[in-house]
DNA sequence: CGGCGATTTGATAATGGTCAAGTGCCGTGG
DNA sequence: CCACGGCACTTGACCATTATCAAATCGCCG
């Protein structure tokens, strides 16, 4: 069954931290990827515009969410792990004003919107993780709109890694403070609103600080407590306290 | 009975643009806001690090959603308007990472998480149509975080006052393209990442270009086209189109 | 009438954008 | 094995948008 593929314990183990999954559950979840693909790097996922049928759950690999306005610029407001579920949105709301797309070479699960419906109904409780997992990317939005709204280049791009980091370490994809984060200077700058030659330089300072070490795909940070008080970084808006301490 | 106040109409009559109800549904709808208050103008509802048991909707009045920054600045990430539930992600997230104000004097209906989630499991549909507000919500988010980082002081301004028209028009609080918007130029600048003085000065260019008429609390667009053009604005994303339809 | 907040204006400064060119790195193909 | 091409990164010079600071005016409410 392809269901029972090692990737989907991705999105089992991400539900587990927040849950405490019964039998049952576990048995309703593990019928709900249907088709598991690996898709190249670059590639669109899903397109502004679409109403998709179905919701993908990232199972290897790194995706972004990101929105090009008339102008022809692009703004990226979310990047996507191991077990994340980006268009969870397309459940309810049926025209995409967004799209996804893979940042590296990604396996990919698809769930066919019917089934998570059923899903819903039938097991509440997994209904609420899903939600929860929609209200965190919201929460995601919100602090992004305020990183890019109220802090200057250098704090906004410390905070951006400083939530890079704690979400690699929340899934299991960081080594202490080190992780690999393959975007280009480019995508950072679509991300916090800056330019490539700005980011570049702030990038240059927050080494010359003696913050973080980024050569290739390879993040590191050197100064926890100071990238973290150049960001003013709280990591509350993450909601990473699983519900089962939070009931 | 409070909750059959005419105030609750607010709600009902917004999720009855979203769906059909059926007169279970309304009935259970009808128990929910169990208690419901004035707030006076500028007064936190809820606050960053609370641990609500119980969320509200905005039956009158105008109120955001903003964040502090540890710098002390402050961004404003929605506006809500009668029938919106700005909190509803208290009922997955345990603590608030944003407050809730009004701006305005309100008329609020609280509803307590336990009811709001038997609700959930009783009436899926209208489960599924909180859970839809939570992703529009969401969707302005990141439409918010888009114009500041993607569009300059003009467009973003006039990107603003467009969805503040099309949402006013969609409760029924617009005249054609007027409507009430008693905000200040700081709230202003706190909802765009500019400052007050700068806000001040886009919105004489917006008078000068002939495409607003903004005195007071009364904001008029005079030329809806040229407004949505400057903008570059599309609608999409605010979700209007009711779920009946998208069915 | 007085006072306070909101709006407006002016002068100046700075953050970050634009443009342009050069360097380094890596995979492909001769 | 080396040359080439392309893309990412880096650097410099210059410029524009927007912030900052300060003060004046307006308008409303007590």
């Amino acid at each position: 069954m392809a269901s029972l593929a090692s990737h989907d314990y991705s999105l089992v183990n991400k539900i587990a931290t927040i849950i405490d999954l019964t039998d049952v559950e576990r048995g309703a979840l593990s019928l709900l990827p249907t088709y598991i693909t690996n898709v190249r790097a670059d590639q669109d996922i899903v397109r502004q515009g679409d109403r998709p049928t179905r919701s993908c759950v990232v199972l290897e690999g790194l995706a972004c969410t990101s929105t090009v306005t008339s102008q022809g610029r692009r703004q990226i407001s979310a990047f996507h792990v191991r077990g994340d579920i980006p268009d969870l949105q397309s459940l309810h709301l049926s025209t995409l004003d967004f799209s996804i797309s893979t940042m590296t070479p990604c396996v990919l699960g698809f769930m066919p919107h019917e089934g998570l419906r059923i899903l819903c109904e039938n097991h509440p409780r997994l209904g609420g993780v899903l939600w929860r997992e929609t209200l965190v990317y919201a929460a995601i939005f919100r602090e992004w709109l305020v990183n890019v709204g109220q802090r200057e280049a250098f704090s906004r791009t410390a905070h951006l890694l400083c939530e890079t980091i704690v979400r690699m370490q929340a899934v299991g994809l960081a080594d202490g403070y080190s992780c690999s984060f393959p975007v280009t200077q480019t995508e950072l700058a679509d991300a916090t609103g800056m330019t490539s030659v700005h980011v570049n330089r702030v990038l240059q300072q927050l080494r010359k600080a003696g913050l973080i070490n980024w050569k290739g795909a390879d993040l590191e940070v050197l100064d926890w407590p100071g990238l973290r008080q150049a960001a003013g970084f709280d990591p509350t808006y993450l909601h990473l306290e699983p519900m089962k301490l939070a009931a």
